[in-house]
DNA sequence: GGGACAATTTGCGCTGGCGCAAACTCAAGA
DNA sequence: TCTTGAGTTTGCGCCAGCGCAAATTGTCCC
């Protein structure tokens, strides 16, 4: 723990409400480990032992089906704890999560939430309201499957992507971490075919800067009507 | 409360792990009301001021899109909690909840979650583990919407239905609500149209029986084969 | 008992987007 | 610099399932 930026991880929207004394006794029982992109932090259907918090870098969290389809749930940006199985009473954790980039992850063993959640009500109290937001979330987007064309719910996918973890450059609005059409057409339930054509179609209007791996939002305006028009683009 | 059956109440899982003494407590704070059949118990985006258990009934929860479409989020079975926005840290509802039929439910003003939830901290925990399968099962729903057809979705619609709502009668087992072509349509994404196609379909061989707003699974495995089919049905 | 409406069924034509396949293009390592 | 392989683009054909429309059936209410 010493060698972390303390002050980094006391800004945590998770620390809160807290003093910085109860930050350093929550943060006394957390072990901190680096994860190598692209390697699994936890993998789905396995024991859940531990609750994390995300230090640096991006995680995608992935469930698979019995035949081997991905689909990816979302993704966890700097800050943000997941993996959150104990305090919903889970034992196993219902997907997996890899590294999209090298990460530096913080971890409680699962044993300790119930006191750091009873000693420490804010604390609790900002868990919940994440996995509250991540429910409607989710719920959203089974809305999103289930009444929009593909072309909006990838259009939706990058203004998201752009939103949570976008960094600002001279062109535009770059997804700061490496996402291929694959990557993408797993978060909207097609396929990186159908991806690949709209983001060509897009980039020819000007739209959207894209390579490999790599997409930057020039114009969101653009894209928001894009994920708002009733029928036909 | 008085006209209520306690010893009903007391066995619901919701009230597992506290003494007759504290579930006493908890149901004091209580306010019991009826709702007649589609009417609604409380709407998309209003204030939330209370939660809910459901005594008797079932209750459709629905979201509705700008522009009008409906999606049916879940089904709410006697017993369950619902409406929990406070425990998640939200000021309004996320979707309706609209009877199914008439139904009896309990309400609690959200003011009191806190209290309720550090006096009793099996009660939090029963509730958080409810929120917890909700989340694994959207984001179930989300894997099914993604990677399955709609033959596969509206077989494990159906399946669901049966196991959580089903009364088993001599032709098999009944979906105890009345249910629409319409509203297994709002379930899985599809139109009704193709929903009463498949009825058909299924009906023509032996594996359900169906009438108006009315299911029946006379060969619930034979339906399991449908939904795990990887391709053709 | 009969009218009126809501729910359901079914036919038909169309199309969004998938599956397959092949070509192309970077980026990194040898 | 060259090779290699992963990521991407694009053409083509097809079909699951939607949209529209019309007929039919069951239910509730008067």
């Amino acid at each position: 723990m010493a060698a972390l930026d303390r002050s980094l991880i006391s800004r945590l929207p998770l620390f809160q409400g807290l003093t910085p004394d109860e930050q350093g006794e929550i943060l006394r029982d957390a072990r901190s480990s680096r994860y190598a992109k692209e390697t699994a932090i936890f993998a789905q259907e396995a024991e859940a032992h531990s609750f994390f918090v995300l230090i640096a870098g991006h995680i995608r969290v992935v469930r698979t089906t019995p035949d081997g389809q991905q689909v990816i749930v979302r993704y966890i940006s700097e800050g943000e704890i997941f993996g959150v199985a104990a305090a919903l009473g889970r034992t196993t954790y219902p997907a997996s999560a890899v590294a999209a980039v090298d990460c530096v992850v913080l971890a409680w063993p699962n044993a300790l939430w119930p006191e750091l959640a009873r000693r420490f009500p804010a604390f609790g109290a900002t868990t919940y309201r994440t996995v509250g937001s991540r429910l409607q979330e989710t719920q959203t987007r089974v809305v999103e499957m289930s009444t929009e064309q593909v072309e909006q719910r990838v259009a939706n996918a990058l203004l998201r992507l752009a939103n949570q973890t976008g960094r600002k450059t001279d062109s535009g609005i770059e997804i700061d971490f490496p996402i291929s059409r694959q990557d993408i057409a797993e978060m909207t339930g097609t396929t990186l075919h159908t991806v690949s054509r709209l983001l060509s179609k897009w980039e020819e209007k000007g739209i959207i800067v894209s390579g490999r791996q790599k997409v930057t939002v020039k114009d969101a305006h653009r894209l928001v009507v894009l994920a708002e028009n009733r029928d036909k683009g």
